[in-house]
Parts: structure tokens; sequence; C-alpha cells
DNA sequence: CAGTGTCAAGGTGGA
DNA sequence: TCCACCTTGACACTG
């Protein structure tokens, strides 16, 4: 069980997602936004293995316009040793490590060429990723995608359409299910059609549904999980009180997480936390939940 | 220098 | 039919 947060640290100045208007791209404002971001992340790293935090969601916004045509610059080339050097010390202290693509990435489109862009999208994840040198436990999760009023139609389609990926992006790629349209059921079904690893979201589970319990979730999903894809990922979140439903907390509340940990054992997985407050809530998780951690740190060594 | 409108990209749902 | 919302900041223009 690893614990860890997306993207942000706000403890550290620095950011590993700087970018600028298209308008004003050069190849040499890339470079030095590049340049910075990757500086960045590496303190982010070293963060995170200082303070116990082994899980984290490395940015989309690394290398901006990665996947766009106006990006013609070789960064992958140009910056191979800085990205194998993050990667060396990923792997030397066992940081597990997701990427998110964010809401345009859409394999599942009626619009072949939003699917064609979505491809390019998804090489570009697994670019950072390879340039790192991980393993296919460092994985890229996604959404299945519109519904277009037709979902058994959209869900053949994504199955068609994953079918057509790259090895290197289905060898990471996992779905998630999400709070409007695919519920964690139409995920276990693609699942079956395409053995692409479902991920749990907890929170927007909570908010669709076929009344399935969590202890119920969590085993159906895990069992997606292939022995290379490593020890199932979840997202989990709390509501923000007096917000939106499907807003996220500021903060975590501890005693709430603690009856999550509670109902789902004895699965072991590692969990993303989508809390505002970031990395401050990840130092409380990892604390409220220290004796699992133990736990499953001891499966592991008995197995 | 502070304030603020806007940013590559899609789809959904409420007004 | 239009616009806010995803996640949210940060860029960059205006005065």
């Amino acid at each position: 069980m690893k614990i860890g947060y997306p993207c942000i640290n706000r403890s550290l100045k620095c950011k590993s997602a700087r970018t600028f208007r298209i308008r004003n791209y050069s190849e040499a404002r890339l470079i030095e936004t590049v340049r910075r971001n990757l500086q960045c992340l590496l303190e982010i790293i070293e963060y995170n293995i200082r303070e116990e935090l082994y899980f984290f969601r490395i940015t989309s916004d690394l290398v901006p316009f990665a996947s766009h045509p106006v990006n013609r610059c070789r960064w992958q080339k140009f910056f191979k040793k800085e990205f194998l050097k993050i990667g060396d010390i990923i792997r030397k202290n066992d940081l597990r490590i997701s990427m998110h693509p964010d809401q345009f990435t859409l394999i599942n489109s009626i619009d072949p060429r939003i699917f064609t862009r979505s491809i390019a999208e998804l090489e570009y994840h697994a670019d950072v990723l390879d340039l790192m040198d991980l393993n296919s436990t460092a994985k890229i999760q996604i959404h299945v995608g519109g519904v277009y009023k037709e979902k058994d139609k959209s869900m053949k389609r994504f199955v068609l359409r994953y079918g057509k990926l790259s090895t290197r992006v289905r060898k990471r790629l996992v779905i998630e299910n999400d709070e409007h349209n695919y519920k964690l059921a139409d995920c276990l079904k693609i699942n079956k059609e395409t053995d692409v690893p479902v991920l749990f979201d907890a929170y927007h589970h909570e908010m669709n549904n076929e009344g399935e319990g969590t202890a119920e979730c969590l085993e159906e999903s895990s069992r997606t999980w292939r022995s290379f894809d490593g020890i199932p990922m979840i997202d989990y979140s709390q509501q923000k009180k007096g917000a939106v439903k499907g807003a996220h907390a500021e903060r975590i509340n501890t005693g709430k997480f603690k009856r999550f940990l509670k109902i789902t054992h004895p699965y072991d997985f590692d969990i993303m936390l989508e809390i505002k407050d970031k990395e401050k809530s990840a130092l409380k998780a990892v604390r409220a939940a220290s004796h699992d951690i133990r736990f499953y740190r001891q499966v592991q060594i008995e197995n």
C-alpha cells in the first residue's frame, strides 16, 4: 500500500507544469520550459522520498504542446539524460508512478480525427514513462469517454479502438469509472473484452453505481490487474462540505479515511488522494494508514 | 504592478 | 442554443 497525490506540491515553490500561450511558441521557449519543469519534477520526487510518499502522479503539462503539430522539437532526444536521471531515482526508491491525460483524450470518439489526436497524446505519455525507463507498473489512466446517446455502441467502439493502440501504450493503459457516464460495472464489461485493467475511483463510484458495496468493488477491480500491472491503483477523494456534489475536499478527514481502509481490508492497493491540499493530506493519510501499510508490506514479504 | 480575461484539445447537462 | 464544468493555475494583456 502506497499513498500519493497528483501533480502539484504546494510545499515546494517550483511548478512542474509551467506553460505558455501557443501563439508564443518557439523551440527556445519550449526547451526552457521543459528544462524548468523537469528540474522541479526532480525536486518533487526527492521531497516525496524524504517524506515517504511513495505514489505520485506526474502532470500531463510536463511538456507543453507535446502532441500538438506546432511542436516539431525532438524533446525526447534533447532531455534523454534528465528523464533517465529522474527515472533512476524513482526506480531505486521503488516509487509508484501514474499519469492522467485530460478530458481531450477520447479513444471512443465518433470523430476519427479526435481518435488520431488522442493516440498522439497517449504516445506522449508513454514517451515520458519510457524515457524514465519505468516498467509496466507505471500507468496511464483515462476515462472510457463519450456516450453519444448510445452507450453500448460507444463501449463497443472503445473496445475496437483499444485494439488499434500501440503495444507500448496498451501495456500502460488503465480505465477508470467516472461520475456521469461509465460506471464500474461498465468498465468491468470492457475489461472482459480487452483485458484493460480497471482503476477503481471510490469517489466517482459514490455518485454513479449499481448499488455495489465498496469491498465488492475492490475485489472485482483488483482482479483485472495482472502481475505485470503491479498492485492495483485506486483514486480516493472526499466531498467538500457545503459545495456542489462532486467537489473535492480541501483537506482529508482522517476518521472517514480510516473507515474506508477498514472496509477495503484485506485488498492491497496504491491510493491516489485527489484532495485539494495535495501532499499535506497525503502525509496525514500515511500516518492514518500506518498499520495497514505495515500489514500489506508483511503480506508481500511472505509471498 | 495589480487586476483580470483567457488558455490546444471534447462532451455533458442545465439554463 | 449557449455556457459552465471538468482540474486549476498561470500566462499575458490592460490600465
